[in-house]
DNA sequence: AAGGCGGGGCA
DNA sequence: TGCCCAGCCTT
């Protein structure tokens, strides 16, 4: 038996029972491949139940405010997909009668939609012979026919995708690659894999070579840098506190946070900043608590954020204050969420 | 071509 | 701790 069809064999005894696997509806294809980007099944399945619950067609997303989209993707992280997610809503309602394209190519236009997701849906939904090379099928690929090309390199990327079209199943695309990416899942693991009880074993090269550990080899890794968030909480005896909408580029586009001074270094004296948090709140002569005296190390993929949260209590009004009833409401970052649990306004 | 973008799980 | 995860967009 082929590579393909022993794939498939494989799939069909081993997959894991889940809810995008039961429908080939293009809209509940496309939010799954959407959430699972850079994502584990078993993060992103949660969030997959609420909004088909929440919004089960393209319409009631469409229809959606942008911060109830946010709010719901909170702790999903990369909060750009669940943008271009509400986006791209709109834009199949008003621009396409409120039905996905069936092709690769032109599903390939939407917002948020990359060579990935566009073959995942056309082959998927439509059965279009459109392979996926996703970061299981690098490995799978790399392994099998021991390849050390870096996956992340122009040319490496050109090869996987030309492997991928050689061994995608003609007769059966849609199963092919969820079969291929379920085996890099879950059989030709990063770590450990099943190499002993694998059925591929006595044709996988880098098995026979010895390279199974070493693969796949991917360039470089990324530099973290270091930031000092200190974040003003304010408590009013109005039961009112501010929160403020990060804008622009930068992490967390989109959600809320309260007011934030950053530093280049850790704080050791808030006098000194005084004035310029001061000016920030609309406030004057404010008394400022330290909340954790040791930092939280809020870690990031590329970036560690060392938060310090200062309460400042007051018993004037606020300028643009929220009620503290309704600050659950706001879509924040996890280290936000987390300080909002912990800390009894 | 390279860098930015989250949060969590695992060895 | 470092690496990886059903990648995509911007510069």
């Amino acid at each position: 038996m082929n590579f393909s069809k022993e794939i498939i064999q494989w799939y069909f005894q081993n997959k894991r029972d889940l809810p995008w696997r039961k429908t080939k509806d293009p809209y509940r294809i496309w939010l799954s491949e959407i959430m699972l980007q850079q994502t584990r099944v078993a993060q992103g399945l949660p969030y997959y139940e609420k909004f088909t619950e929440v919004f089960p067609t393209v319409y009631d997303l469409a229809k959606a405010e942008e911060s109830q989209v946010l709010k719901l993707w909170q702790g999903l992280g990369y909060y750009s997909r669940a943008r271009n997610l509400h986006y791209t809503a709109k834009d199949i309602v008003n621009n396409y009668n409120g039905e996905f394209p069936s092709s690769y190519s032109a599903l390939l236009k939407l917002k948020g939609v990359g060579d990935y997701t566009a073959s995942a849906i056309a082959s998927i939904c439509f059965d279009e012979i459109a392979p996926v090379v996703d970061g299981n099928v690098y490995r799978v690929l790399a392994r099998y026919f021991d390849v050390d090309l870096p996956i992340n390199s122009t040319e490496g990327i050109k090869m996987f995708k030309k492997l991928a079209f050689e061994v995608i199943d003609h007769d059966d695309p849609a199963n092919f690659n969820q079969a291929i990416m379920e085996f890099g899942a879950v059989q030709c693991k990063p770590q450990s894999p099943y190499c002993i009880i694998c059925p591929l074993a006595s044709s996988c090269l880098g098995l026979k070579n010895q390279h199974v550990t070493t693969l796949p080899v991917k360039l470089k890794k990324t530099k973290v840098k270091n930031r000092w968030f200190n974040y003003i909480v304010i408590v009013s005896n109005q039961e009112e506190t501010l929160l403020e909408e990060r804008k622009g580029k930068g992490i967390w586009q989109g959600l809320y946070q309260f007011p934030l001074v950053e530093t280049d270094k850790a704080v050791d004296d808030i006098e000194q900043h005084q004035l310029e948090i001061e000016e920030m709140i609309a406030l004057k002569d404010v008394s400022i608590t330290q909340f954790n005296q040791k930092p939280i190390i809020h870690k990031l993929s590329h970036q560690h954020l060392h938060t310090t949260f200062w309460v400042v209590e007051t018993t004037n009004s606020l300028k643009n204050g929220i009620p503290l009833q309704e600050i659950r409401k706001y879509p924040v970052p996890i280290l936000i969420g987390n300080f909002i649990e912990a800390f009894d306004f």
